[in-house]
DNA sequence: TTAGATGCAAATCTTTTGCAGTGCG
DNA sequence: CGCACTGCAAAAGATTTGCATCTAA
């Protein structure tokens, strides 16, 4: 499967990519980052933490917000835009968009063709130096829809 | 100037909207959506609070969130989605995209020509129903920018 | 008249900070 | 060995809640 493999090189990368930024390999930030790695769910720290817990007792929540906001300014790792005001972490840096269910406050990835680049482009009166753009799609995940319609 | 004569537009059919929504029309409500209205920097509840305290002393904080929440979800004003912790406004409702500062937090709206369908159409494996898309871009808006200069 | 709205204060939730001790390089 | 990192506890910041009072319809 396409997305575990990249997940494994993104681990297997990761104490050079720390090199790079001038960051120290810990054991914390192993573990958050490939818990992130091979996460679909955009956790929230609280989440991270939660499941980190088990296998490292002894990690704190705010180191946990202290690593990924590291992660995040150094660019392992995307702060998804949400209109909640919890934090959500994504290690995929790559070019991809995001659905947010408005029911639950999930998120998942989704690959769209490339936007072609007129579409993209600022208007001239816009002094703004736009460095990123993302799509983000609000609607109903399909667990939502169940439980809807099981509720009637 | 187009922005303008739109927010007057707004404001005027306040009232029947409210009634749409089954919503009292308040003073404390007809001042936060006149502000956000005429507003474009897309301010947070505090920011609301503060500058119509002047007009309105006894308007309580509580009541702002209260009223912004519920406008957002009688689809009265639009929810940001950012990167930050604190929610940001917006009274446009028509189609159109964000740009966020990364050094000022600063919203920007921009008008963009509709994507075609076929480049905002979920693939078929996922199984989500989208109301609604919107671009978010990430960058430095001109202020910072000539911050940035000053400061070398 | 009355259901819904407001204001206040307290509670809750999320994130940040300061600092003493720890461990990676 | 030294500087960056961690964990803890406390602080700060953002949002929500409960309830008594008020007011638009």
């Amino acid at each position: 499967m396409a997305h575990v493999a990249s997940a494994e090189e993104k681990i297997r990368s990761f104490p050079e990519r720390c090199h790079q930024a001038g960051l120290k390999v810990t054991q914390q930030r192993r573990e958050i980052y490939a818990l992130l790695a091979g996460s679909q769910a955009h956790p929230c720290p609280e989440e991270i933490y939660e499941q980190i817990r088990d296998a490292l007792p002894s990690l704190s929540l705010a180191t946990v917000y202290k690593i990924v906001d590291q992660f995040h300014r150094h660019g392992l790792l995307r702060k998804v835009p949400t209109r909640s005001q919890v934090a959500r972490y994504d290690a995929r840096t790559e070019e991809h968009h995001h659905l947010v269910c408005t029911t639950c406050d999930g998120i998942e990835d989704v690959m769209l063709p490339p936007l072609p680049p007129r579409l993209t482009r600022l208007p001239d009166d816009i002094d703004f130096h736009a460095q990123s753009y993302e799509l983000v799609f609000h609607g109903v995940c399909s667990a939502c829809r169940a439980t809807q319609r099981a509720q009637g």
